[in-house]
DNA sequence: TGTAAAATTGCATACATTTGCATGATTCTA
DNA sequence: TAGAATCATGCAAATGTATGCAATTTTACA
C-alpha cells in the first residue's frame, strides 16, 4: 500500500512574531491563523512559540472551540474546514472527481453501444450520468449499478449472475466468470483498486482479479476509470499490464504531469 | 493599551520544526480516506504506513465502526458505501400486513436451508426479516432482494442473471429461465399478482408467468406469500394451479373464514 | 485618581486519555 | 485439525486535561 507517507511528515515552520505583551485576543487570533494555515496544531507547539504556558493555550483553544472557530481534540486542535470538507457529507469519497471522470466516460458512448460497466463508486457515477435519451445495452456485475441503470428508459440492462459478494455487492465466482466468457462488448468500463504505470492494475482481492481478467477478455476495448489519487499505487494481485488498457480516464487534464509515466504506453488518456 | 509597553516590541522569530505527531483525528481521517479510496484496507497495512502500532489502528477502526463511518471486518475494514445502499422505499402498500406475512415466512426457515426468494415488496420484507444469525443460501432474481440479502452476514446470495426488467427490477428472459432450470432449492418463496382457489395463480404479464413456472419447477416446496386482498382475483395468464402451492401465507389468522375456499386443497395455511 | 471587582495567568495537583506491549482467546486457512 | 493470523483485554508509561488557588493585571466606577 502506498500511503504517500512523506505527505504526513510535514516539516512545519511555525514562525511567529511574538510581542512582549500579547493580548488574549491577539493570541487567539494567532492560534486561529496557525490552525487555518496548517489545518492542525499541537497545543505544546503553540505554547512554545507564543511563550505562554500550556494552560493558557488550552484555555484559549477551549474558548475558540466553544465559539466554533476550530475543533479542539486531544493534544491539539484542527481546523473546522478540515473536518467538514473531508468527512463525508455525501457517502462517496471524492465525488466531484468521480463525476468529472464519469462525464468524460459518458462522452465516448455512442448510440447503440454494447458496454460493460464495472462496480465501484466511479462506475456508479457513470451509470448515473448516462443521458436518458441514449440507447445502450449494458452488462454489469454490480447490483447498485444495475439498479441505477434500470431507471434509464433506453438502456437494456443485463445482469451477469453469480454469487454476490457482500463486500462489494457484485457477482463473483466461477459462474460469473463463465457468463462473462460468453459475451463480447464494444467497451468495458472498469475501475481498479490500484494502478501503476509499471506494475499495471492490481487488486487487494484475488477473486476480483479473476473477474476483472474475464471482463477485460470479454471487451473489444477497455476503458479504465481511475481517480488520480490511485496513480502509482500497487497491491498484491495483478489484473493486467497497463497495455491492456485502451483508454484511461482520470479527473485530471490529459496534459497533467502526473500522467507522464503513462504516456509511452499505447494508451489514450482523457 | 499602555504605550510604554508597546514600545518594547520584541520581535522574536521562533522557528519550530515539528516532527510528525499525528493527532488521533488526523489518523482516523487518513484511515477513512484509505477505506473510501480502495474500498477495503488491512489493519497491518495501515499500521505500517502510519507508523503506529496495530493496536492503535485497531482501536481507531473500532471507533470509526462504532460511529458508522466504516465497517470493521476481520483483519481490516471496508467502506460503507457498498453496504449501506439503502433500498428502503418509503411507500410500500400495506406494509404492516406484508411484515406480518414475512414474519410467518421467516418462522419456517431452517438453519442451512437453500431457498429462492422472489421479487416484490412482500418478498423484500421477508429478506429484511431474515435474522442475522441464520445461515442460508438464497437464490433470487430481484435486485432489491439481492441488495437486502447481501447485508445479511450469514446468507450466501446467488443472483440469477438475465435481462433486467425495468418495471420490477428482476431478471427476466430466456437466460434467467435457463439458469433457474439448473438449480433445485428446498423452499421457494413466491408472490403472485392474482390468486384464486379455482383459477390458481395468475399474472398480468406473460414473461413473468414463464419465469414463475421455472421458479416453481426448481423448488422442492413452494410457499406463496400473498396479502388477503389478492384472494379470489384472477387475470389473463396462468402460472399454476393452486395445488402446486405447498404453503400459503397471508396476514390473516389461519382459521379466518376468507381462507375457507383454500382448505379442501392440499395446502398448509399459515 | 484611587479602589474594589473582575479577568487573566501560571502553577500544583489529581484525574483521564492515549498508546504500545504482553497475554491468552478466537478466527482464519491450508 | 494444526498453525498462523487476528482479536480482546489488562497493564503501565507517557501525555494531555480539569480544577483550585494565588499572584498579577485590567476594568469599572465613584
Amino acid at each position: 500500500m502506498n500511503l504517500n507517507k512523506t505527505a504526513y511528515y510535514n516539516i512545519a515552520y511555525i514562525c511567529v512574531i511574538s510581542v512582549l505583551i500579547m493580548l488574549k485576543e491577539e493570541r487567539q487570533q494567532t492560534i486561529l491563523n496557525e490552525v487555518e494555515l496548517h489545518n492542525r496544531i499541537l497545543l505544546t507547539d503553540i505554547a512554545e512559540s507564543l511563550d505562554v504556558s500550556i494552560d493558557t493555550v488550552r484555555r484559549d483553544v477551549k474558548e475558540l472551540d466553544a465559539n466554533k472557530k476550530l475543533r479542539k481534540v486531544h493534544g491539539g486542535a484542527i481546523s473546522l474546514g478540515f473536518t467538514t470538507n473531508s468527512t463525508r457529507n455525501t457517502n462517496i469519497y471524492a465525488l466531484d472527481q468521480k463525476i468529472k471522470i464519469a462525464e468524460k466516460a459518458v462522452s465516448i458512448l455512442k448510440e447503440g453501444s454494447v458496454i460493460f460497466v464495472d462496480g465501484g463508486t466511479t462506475c456508479l457515477e457513470l451509470a448515473r450520468l448516462i443521458p436518458p435519451t441514449l440507447e445502450l445495452t449494458c452488462f454489469t456485475l454490480s447490483l447498485p449499478v444495475a439498479m441505477e441503470l434500470s431507471s434509464k428508459p433506453n438502456v437494456t440492462v443485463i445482469f451477469i449472475g453469480g454469487q454476490i459478494s457482500k463486500d462489494s455487492q457484485i457477482s463473483i465466482g466461477a459462474n460469473a466468470i463463465h457468463n462473462l466468457s460468453e459475451i463480447k462488448v464494444d467497451y468495458s468500463f472498469i475501475g481498479t483498486g490500484y494502478v501503476d504505470s509499471q506494475g499495471g492494475l492490481t487488486e487487494f482481492d484475488w477473486d476480483i482479479v479473476q473477474l476483472k481478467k474475464a471482463v477485460i477478455k470479454s471487451a473489444k476495448k477497455t476503458v479504465l476509470l481511475c481517480i488520480s489519487e490511485k496513480l502509482n499505487s500497487q497491491h498484491r494481485y495483478k489484473t493486467c499490464d497497463i497495455n491492456a488498457i485502451n483508454t484511461m480516464i482520470t479527473e485530471l487534464e490529459p496534459e497533467n504531469q502526473l500522467l507522464n509515466s503513462f504516456r509511452n504506453h499505447d494508451i489514450r488518456i482523457l
